[in-house]
This record gives C-alpha cells, structure tokens and sequence, in this order.
DNA sequence: CCATGACCCTGTAAGC
DNA sequence: TGCTTACAGGGTCATG
C-alpha cells in the first residue's frame, strides 16, 4: 500500500496511541519478514517507551527511550490495525478484550498508552516485503538505507532548482528519474505518474531536459516541483489511497484513489480538459507507467 | 552511468 | 467450478 501519503496516514494514525507509550509486550509470530528480526529485538524492546512516531520517506521511525530507533517498512503489502479500548481505563488491572488473530498477523505490540490505557498495535503483511529493524539513534543517518536518500517531496527542499541541479546529466527517462529514492525520497509508482499527467510532462522524456544548459531551472522544473508537492499533499489530506482494501489503522478507508487521474485508467478519457486523448500503459523498468500521450509532452 | 530482468511472497482477478 | 497466468503500491541485486 506504502507510498508517501499512505505511511504518513499511518503514522498519524499510529502516533495517539503509541506515542509515549510502554512497550509491555513484543510478540513476534514469525522469526522473520523480508529480513529475520534482530536477535535482541524483543528483549531491546520491552519495557521500553515509545518517545516519538516519525517518519523519514517511506520508512516509520519510532523513538525508543534506550536510544535506539525502531524501523518499521511496509513493502507492498504491510498495514496495522490498532485494537483500543473506547472506555476509559479503570485503575488497576483492566485489560483489553482477548484479540483474534487474522491470517498474516506478524507483529503484535502490546502496549500501555501514555494515558494508561491498553492497546494492542498489530502488523500484517500478506507478502511480507516489509520489514522491521532495530538501528543506534547516533548510526541512524549512516545505516545504508538512509545515508543515500534524497529530500522529502513535501517541503521547502524540493523546487525547480532543485531538479534541474539534479536532473542535469541524467539521460534517464523522467519517470525512472522521479523513482529513484536517492533523487526525491518517498515517491513511488502512482504519485509520480500523477505528478506527470498533471505537469504535462511525458514519462518518456529524459530527465535532463528539465534542466537548462545554464544549470537555472526552467518552467517545466518549477511545474514538476510544484505539482509533486500538491499532489502528495492532496493525498495525505484524503488519508491516502485505499488499493486492494487497504485501509487505514482505525479501519476507515482512505479516499485519493477516486481522484487519480491516470492510474490504473488505462483505455478512459484523459481528465484535461480541451484533451481528447485516452489513457495509456506502458512498462517503465520494471513498473506500469500510466500516461496521456496526447497531452504530456 | 543506464536499462532490464529476476527475485523476495501471497492474493486477486481475468481468461480459458 | 477449477486451473493457469498476469499483475500488484517497494527495493535490491546481477547482468549486459
């Protein structure tokens, strides 16, 4: 499910409960995901406090009181759902209602919420491209999968200029280019090719031609920044996308998907208007690329 | 440097 | 109804 928007719905729907939370119980219920689990992760976790609910890109990034940062991906496929008590808790030993477990629960947090509540934050992932690491808060900036990564898409960061310095010499198309983590980090499939259908850029292209010889960006950068921050953004507002019945952790649906314009809208009328083109696919390393021809140039 | 394809794993939908 | 195939939001690795 995981692009930028829906991790970020994630964490914010993650963050109220666990935020300031204890760590009472870990309970991993298999011995790996994408990767095995640390060997100490369990025991470097319980009886820990949850100190923040971040995210960098794609990645989760949970701040634990003993100075490490737990990792939390969600490949393709990972979602949790938080099972919350909605009375208040009595003091002593109240405890949630006996949980059930669904096929590809992996992870189950059990915690005691800053307020004192119980609560149980679960991890299921079907495909288990996900992943969950536990990393020094002082390596965090050197561990391999973040030393390399490039700005967030949301932000002052990401401008005209930004691309064109970046895109200068790139001979790839615009689409592999906008992919690639170390560029923008946390855009993927969907948002680029929406980012493109709405900057009237071809995902074809290459990405160099952004960039003018003089190294100052042009117009077609400064519209391509533009429409990638606005398009993100929408989505984070409409709670994501909800593919596949992904949903988000209080179980609502997200709703951006009804407002793509080219993805997964091979065959329909392109949306522009004064546009009497249709939606195309084609694959682009690896990947569908949904575009307009008529109007992307 | 770049592009392509295989791979990790499971579920779903489409086609026969 | 069953079987087979293609495909899916991510990311890494090997190969040419």
């Amino acid at each position: 499910m995981p692009e930028l928007p829906e991790v970020e719905t994630v964490r914010r729907g993650l963050e109220p409960h666990m935020d300031g939370a204890k760590l009472e119980r870990v309970e991993l219920r298999r011995a790996d995901l994408r990767f095995p689990f640390g060997e100490n992760f369990i025991t470097s976790l319980e009886g820990q406090t949850i100190t923040s609910v971040g995210r960098r890109a794609k990645y989760l990034q949970l701040d634990i009181d003993n100075n490490l940062v737990l990792i939390m991906h969600l490949g393709m496929s990972g979602s949790f759902r938080v099972e919350a008590s909605s009375v208040a808790a009595q003091p002593g030993n109240f405890t949630l209602p006996k949980g059930v477990h669904e096929k590809h629960d992996h992870v189950i947090f059990h915690l005691r919420e800053a307020s004192g509540q119980p609560c149980r934050v679960i991890y299921n992932d079907p495909r288990r491209f996900g992943y969950m690491a536990l990393i020094a808060r002082s390596n965090l900036e050197d561990h391999k999968w973040f030393k390399d990564m490039g700005i967030e898409p949301i932000g002052n960061a990401l401008d005209g200029a930004y691309l064109a310095t970046k895109f200068q010499n790139k001979k790839a198309p615009l689409k592999s280019a906008l992919l690639d983590q170390k560029m923008i980090a946390g855009l993927g499939n969907i948002y680029v090719c929406e980012a493109l259908w709405r900057a009237g850029l071809a995902p074809t292209r290459q990405a160099k031609t952004l960039a003018q010889k003089s190294g100052k960006p042009t117009a077609m950068a400064d519209r391509l920044s533009v429409h990638i921050r606005d398009v993100i953004n929408e989505a984070i507002e409409a709670g994501g996308s909800s593919l596949k019945d992904h949903r988000q952790t209080d179980g609502s649906l997200g709703y951006f998907q009804h407002r793509f314009a080219v993805y997964d809208r091979e065959g329909e009328d392109c949306l522009k208007s004064d546009c009497k083109g249709e939606i195309s696919r084609m694959v682009q390393s690896g990947r569908s690329t949904f575009y307009c021809g008529a109007c992307q140039k």
